[in-house]
DNA sequence: TTTTTTGTGTACTATTTCGTATAAAAATAG
DNA sequence: CTATTTTTATACGAAATAGTACACAAAAAA
């Protein structure tokens, strides 16, 4: 189902040239990634990039867009299926750590390592920052008030406040990966926090 | 007692010219921070920056020092003479959330914030950042280890493992401040976290 | 074939940034 | 007063970066 338009074919797959701008943009960041890097790692050239996608601020919350949409796929495959959301979050946030791990270097979290830099100075990036982060507590909350009401957890289980304190071990856990802290600490951070929030 | 030394006196205040550099690198983080920023801001040129200070990466180890002694100071200020380790955290969370929120807009922490970002390029910023982390783990270890000898904690409460996700939580206050998290939801995290903790 | 449309790629300019060379200034030591 | 030491300040050159102009290429449409 190609799509038949006139003119010259592109060259470049925007699927992967938007990966190829996630990984430049998780491990250096928006700032320190130039827009020559992206060319190079993107296998296009600068003005094909400008006509493409747009200037540098846009590439970076396409870039965020791709990345959240695997996340959420990550989160919702792991907590399908679970008995207990003490066990889905478990398999997410073991499935986050391989990520946040992947590589020759732990990059942790695209967004929560590096977004958070860069929303200082652009507004639309702190908004996409802020939503992704609403949107993830509400997930969670989503999945906890479930329970709650299918009885798997008591009547006045803090949903709200669980749900912010779940995504909070998770902005831990990625902070601490990029740091370059060891995988037992991570998992320990993961079963202390399960602990925590379930007892 | 200024130190009577030959030459010409210098015209900066080192102190408070490392002051100006923190707030330049918390607002921009480390790379879209330019030097001459750096000089703006701390009354400075070039030239004399790099004779006092060094590279930006000299100057910005520096000003994440000052800042984590200061972040240091207010821990143990709250910390100490707290009836209950549970008071001690809560009153150095809302300190923490007064300097992560201050100013025009919320800044978060220079260090979790604009540290992580540079940590994947700069090896020596990433091994700051993590010891940092752990000496924070550890100061907290130390509180809750201590009220938990002295009775106020159950024999069997997990120190190291409170004291990470306490941590979590100051990470995701400093995240979602950044991101413009209300404070009502920065307040809320405070106290969730801290039930989660203790109960 | 000719025209039109769309994407590619080279090249150019302007700006930013870094690092330093060099001279001047301001103090003390002799 | 002269010499020495330390800091300041201007200025310069090299490199990186952003954004775009312009010519070319490759397809469909006429």
């Amino acid at each position: 189902m190609v799509r038949r338009t006139r003119g010259r074919p592109r060259q470049y797959d925007e699927v992967a040239a938007l990966q190829a701008a996630v990984q430049v943009f998780w491990l250096h960041g928006f700032s320190a990634t130039s827009l020559d890097d992206l060319a190079v790692a993107m296998g296009m050239n600068r003005p094909s990039i400008y006509r493409a996608f747009g200037d540098k601020e846009v590439i970076y919350r396409r870039a965020m867009e791709a990345f959240v949409r695997e996340m959420d796929a990550t989160f919702e495959r792991c907590v399908c299926g679970a008995a207990h959301p003490r066990d889905g979050l478990r398999r997410f946030y073991m499935e986050a750590l391989a990520t946040y791990t992947a590589g020759d270097r732990a990059k942790g979290c695209l967004v929560m390592c590096t977004a958070a830099t860069a929303a200082a100075d652009y507004s639309d990036i702190r908004d996409d920052l802020l939503q992704i982060m609403q949107r993830l507590d509400g997930k969670i909350a989503e999945l906890l008030g479930a329970a709650r009401d299918s009885g798997l957890l008591p009547e006045r289980f803090d949903v709200q406040g669980r749900a912010a304190l779940a995504q909070a071990v998770l902005h831990s856990l990625s902070l601490r990966a990029r740091a370059g802290s060891s995988a037992e600490t991570l998992e320990q951070l993961v079963r202390s926090g399960l602990e925590a929030m379930f007892s």
